[in-house]
DNA sequence: CTGCATCCGGTATGATACTG
DNA sequence: CAGTATCATACCGGATGCAG
């Protein structure tokens, strides 16, 4: 070998902020990052939240126009987890029901507090992009 | 109208558990989630919780073996949005040393709420899929 | 060592049409 | 009204090669 440059300082461990409770694998957060990273699962907790919902009153109150196909696709998957009940009623115009789960609630206060995180240092992350864009031109043509 | 069924009974509004103070668009959960709804931006912050990290060790030190391409593209976009601060050192071998700003640490917190989170509930979820998947079969070819 | 460009495939998202 | 099926598209993420 020709490693010479005595290497890098080998880095100390410093003190782990946040640690992982479960050896078997990684972090728990991907987990809940992976349902709720998709682009609806969280706006469907967070109309839930509110209480009772049929399917066409979600899609109605869910901003930016999702599709039957996507919600279907997102409750289903949050049903699966157990934070989304469905309720089917024999009904001659078909009637489903979603409710948040004891687990969906309990989600609701993380997603509350993401929420006013996000409130909070909006300003502060847009000012960081702007600044961000400014001092990287895309060469796009011009120079 | 051919509207018979006595329609729905009318959804009260609830109260409201999450409420949206902006106006202007939807709740500002979609700003946090974008950011952090990618597969390594979440490891990338979590282990520079811990503290300063180079290029190479950040790579090494985030499970699932993310390629070049991903970290610098995730470490760029965390960059952009003021969470992470990077430092690049004019030296033969290049070094560039990256670490959160008081941004980036702030949403450490919030980060550790929902490994929390999920740590506590994964069991639930899991047994939840399992239930789910087993009342749910998948047509693979079958009758 | 660090970073970027290009090609390529998998998945998520979406529009539309059809069924119960 | 609720849900499924199909097709098309966009973006994410990975592999590789090249450059500073």
């Amino acid at each position: 070998m020709s490693a010479g440059h005595t290497a890098v300082t080998t880095p100390a461990p410093d003190e782990p902020v946040i640690v992982c409770e479960t050896p078997q694998d990684e972090c728990g957060v991907r987990d809940v990052l992976d349902r709720l990273g998709d682009k609806w699962s969280v706006y469907v907790v967070v109309e839930l939240a509110s209480g009772i919902r049929r399917f066409k009153e979600l899609q109605r109150a869910i901003p930016g126009n999702i599709s039957q196909r996507m919600l279907t696709l997102t409750v289903r998957r949050l049903e699966r987890d157990g934070l989304v009940k469905r309720t089917v009623y024999a009904a001659v115009p078909p009637q489903v029901e979603y409710e948040l789960t004891e687990l969906g609630h309990s989600l609701t206060h993380l997603i509350k507090s993401l929420a006013d995180w996000s409130i909070a240092h909006r300003p502060a992350i847009a000012a960081s992009r702007t600044a961000w864009d400014a001092s990287h031109p895309k060469p796009t043509g011009g120079e």
